[in-house]
DNA sequence: GTCTATAAAGAGATAGAC
DNA sequence: GTCTATCTCTTTATAGAC
C-alpha cells in the first residue's frame, strides 16, 4: 500500500524529510515548473520514484512546500491585522519578528509572489487555510485608525519596506554593495533598527509639511 | 535564409509583434519555464515553427523579453545613481515616473526578480548592458550624503515603497481591499502623491524622538 | 521501502516542401 | 514566409520485481 493514503503523514522517515528539503531548495530557487522531480530526487541522493511514491505526484509535492512556505509569511500580517493592540504598540515587534523570519528564508517572498503571481486565484482559499477573514480585518483597521494615513496604505509600507530588500536581493546586493554578500546582510540586519523610528514618524505626522 | 542572421532586426513584421507580444505577457505571467513555445504560438495564433524561423531558440526569444523588461526597469534607478541632482530635488518626479510605469507593466517586477533569483550571476552583465556601473555610482551616493540616513538604505526604501505592492498585487488586493481591483488600483494612484512626502521626511530628520 | 523497466505525453528544434 | 513531418530528448507517472 501506497503511503500517502494513510492519514496524515507527519513527515517521519529520514527519506521524506530529505525530499523536502531538495524540493524547497529547487522549488525557492528555479520555481515549479523550472524543477523537475529528478533535479529533486538527484539533489536528495534518492531514487526518483520515492518522490512518487511518497507524494504521487509533482503536484502534491509542490503543494506542500508552498503551504509550508506560505505558513511562514502569513501568520505576522494576520496578527497585524486581527490584534486587539494599537499599532503603535507592535509594530516595531512585528518589524522584528519578519525580518528575522526572512533572514532565515530569504528566498519565501519571491517564490510565494511568483506562485500566487500565476495563479492570483489561489488568494482566498489560501486566506481561509491560514485563517484570516479579510472582512473581519478590514473593519477592524478602520475602526482603528478612523484618521491619520489611511492603515492600508500603512500596512503596504510596512510590508513593503520589510519584504522587498530580501525580494530584490541579486538586485539590491550587485547595485548598491557592489556584489559583496556580507554588506548586504549586515544592511538587513541594520534594518531591524532602522524601520521601527521609520514607521513610528508614519503614524505621527501624515502631513507633508515640515519647517 | 533564416530571418535572424540578419542584422539587428528591429520587429518589423506583424508576425513577429504578435510573437513578442504574447511571448512577453505569458513569460510574465507563467515565467520562462512555465511557458511552452506551443503555448506562445497558440497565443499569438500562428505555427509554432514560426517560433524557431524569428527567433531561433526559446532562450534567445526570452532574452529579447527578458531584456526589454529591464530596460523599463533599471533607467529609473540609473539615472538616480548617476544624477548630479540632490535626491531631494528628483526624488518626488521619480516616484511618480516609476508607479506610472508599473501601472502600465505591473508585472515586470515579479517577472524580473524571479528570473534575476534563479540566475543572480546575470546582474553584472544586465548593469553592464544597462550602462549602470556600481563603483562610480556608489562613490557618488557617498559624496552626495556624508550624513544623514545612509543614503543605500534611503534608495531601498523608496523602490521598496514603490514597487512591492505591484510585485504583491494578489496578497495585497485580497488581504485589504477584499478583492476589489479597482479599490486596489485607485490606491496604487494615490501613492504617488502619498510617498513623496514620506520619502522627504526620511531625510529631514533620522533620530527617533519626535516629541 | 526501494529498485528497474517502461509507458505515454510533451518539450525544443530542424529539414524540406510549397 | 509558412507549413508538415520528423527527430531527439526530457518529463511525469505507474507496474511489478525484490
Amino acid at each position: 500500500m501506497l503511503r500517502h493514503t494513510t492519514e496524515q503523514m507527519a513527515l517521519n522517515t529520514e527519506t521524506e524529510q530529505k525530499i523536502i528539503s531538495s524540493a524547497e531548495r529547487l522549488f525557492y530557487q528555479k520555481g515549479k515548473a523550472g524543477t523537475s522531480m529528478q533535479d529533486i530526487a538527484d539533489d536528495a541522493g534518492i531514487n526518483r520514484t520515492l518522490l512518487n511514491y511518497y507524494f504521487r505526484s509533482k503536484d502534491q509535492l509542490f503543494e506542500a512546500v508552498f503551504k509550508n512556505a506560505m505558513s511562514t509569511f502569513l501568520p505576522n500580517l494576520a496578527v497585524m491585522l486581527h490584534s486587539e493592540m494599537n499599532f503603535e504598540e507592535y509594530a516595531p515587534a512585528m518589524i522584528e519578528t519578519i525580518i528575522d523570519a526572512l533572514m532565515e528564508n530569504p528566498q519565501i517572498p519571491i517564490f510565494v509572489l511568483q506562485e500566487l503571481s500565476s495563479n492570483p486565484d489561489r488568494m482566498p482559499e489560501v486566506m481561509k487555510e491560514m485563517g484570516i477573514d479579510p472582512v473581519i480585518a478590514i473593519t477592524k483597521m478602520e475602526e482603528d485608525r478612523p484618521k491619520g494615513m489611511d492603515p492600508r496604505q500603512l500596512i503596504m509600507n510596512i510590508i513593503s519596506l520589510c519584504i522587498f530588500p530580501f525580494a530584490a536581493r541579486p538586485v539590491v546586493t550587485e547595485l548598491l554593495y557592489n556584489g559583496d554578500n556580507d554588506q548586504y546582510l549586515e544592511a538587513m540586519k541594520q534594518r531591524k533598527q532602522i524601520l521601527p523610528p521609520l514607521v513610528k514618524q508614519f503614524m505621527i505626522k501624515s502631513n507633508g509639511d515640515e519647517n
